[in-house]
DNA sequence: CCCGGGATTCCCT
DNA sequence: GGGAATCCCGGGT
């Protein structure tokens, strides 16, 4: 027998932590995106922990700016931005105001709705890779910049809810350096997975990109 | 499987 | 101006 997930709301206080604790302890949640269409969830599975100013490879290294001004914000609201010209991601906001930290939201397996996911990741072959890549991830949940400073610890009806879930095992739980961050952002082992989990997203070092003239 | 190149827009310098 | 917390596709092995 497994348990069901545990459906009972994260407090605030949960992301009122250290940063390099909030990461770890996220894989196994179940967050709850309830779009238009109807509710979509998420098991975590692969996260990346950007700790404020210290980090060089934070949005928050070089100060608050009209973007990153969520991530200064309260703990347990929901970080959007625009990169590459193309796609989304999204971070749950740790620690106290003024901190500036963030949890990247890197993978997770589609537990419900996958229905409504698919028809946003038209190009995943499988199901296992709706939400593999922190991009895809958002787009399958219908995540844009709308929505940044949603809270994720607010009322029932609210765009997201992070639930208990079935939090993984500290033995289950591997780390290594962060994908895709270049410069001294990159020395750090902040990316967290599940042990030999499908939906967990390859690792690719970060490859700088000519420029066409 | 692995690797390399192009896409496309916003943000900060 | 130039890079960016990425993805997809095509080609080779």
């Amino acid at each position: 027998m497994i348990a069901a997930p545990d459906r009972t709301p994260l407090s605030r206080d949960f992301f009122d932590r250290p940063v390099l604790e909030v990461a770890p302890d996220l894989l196994g949640r179940t967050l709850v995106r309830r779009t238009p269409d109807g509710p979509i969830e998420l098991r975590l599975t692969e996260v990346e922990a950007y700790d404020g100013a210290n980090d060089p490879g934070s949005h928050a290294f070089r100060g608050q700016t009209a973007r990153n001004t969520v991530m200064f914000g309260p703990p347990g609201h929901v970080y959007v931005y625009f990169t590459y010209g193309m796609w989304h991601c999204m971070n749950f906001v740790c620690g106290p105001p003024g901190q500036a930290s963030g949890v990247l939201l890197r993978a997770g397996e589609i537990t419900e709705g996958a229905e409504l996911a698919r028809k946003r990741r038209l190009s995943a072959r499988y199901d296992k890779e709706l939400a593999k890549g922190p991009a895809r991830l958002a787009t399958a949940l219908g995540v844009d910049r709308a929505l940044d400073g949603a809270d994720a610890c607010g009322p029932p009806d609210s765009p997201f809810t992070i639930l208990r879930g079935t939090p993984v095992p500290a033995d289950q739980v591997r780390k290594g350096p962060r994908t895709g961050v270049s410069g001294d952002g990159a020395v750090h082992p902040w990316r967290f997975w599940v042990a030999d989990d499908p939906t967990v997203s390859p690792y690719r070092a970060h490859t700088p990109r000519r420029r066409s003239t």
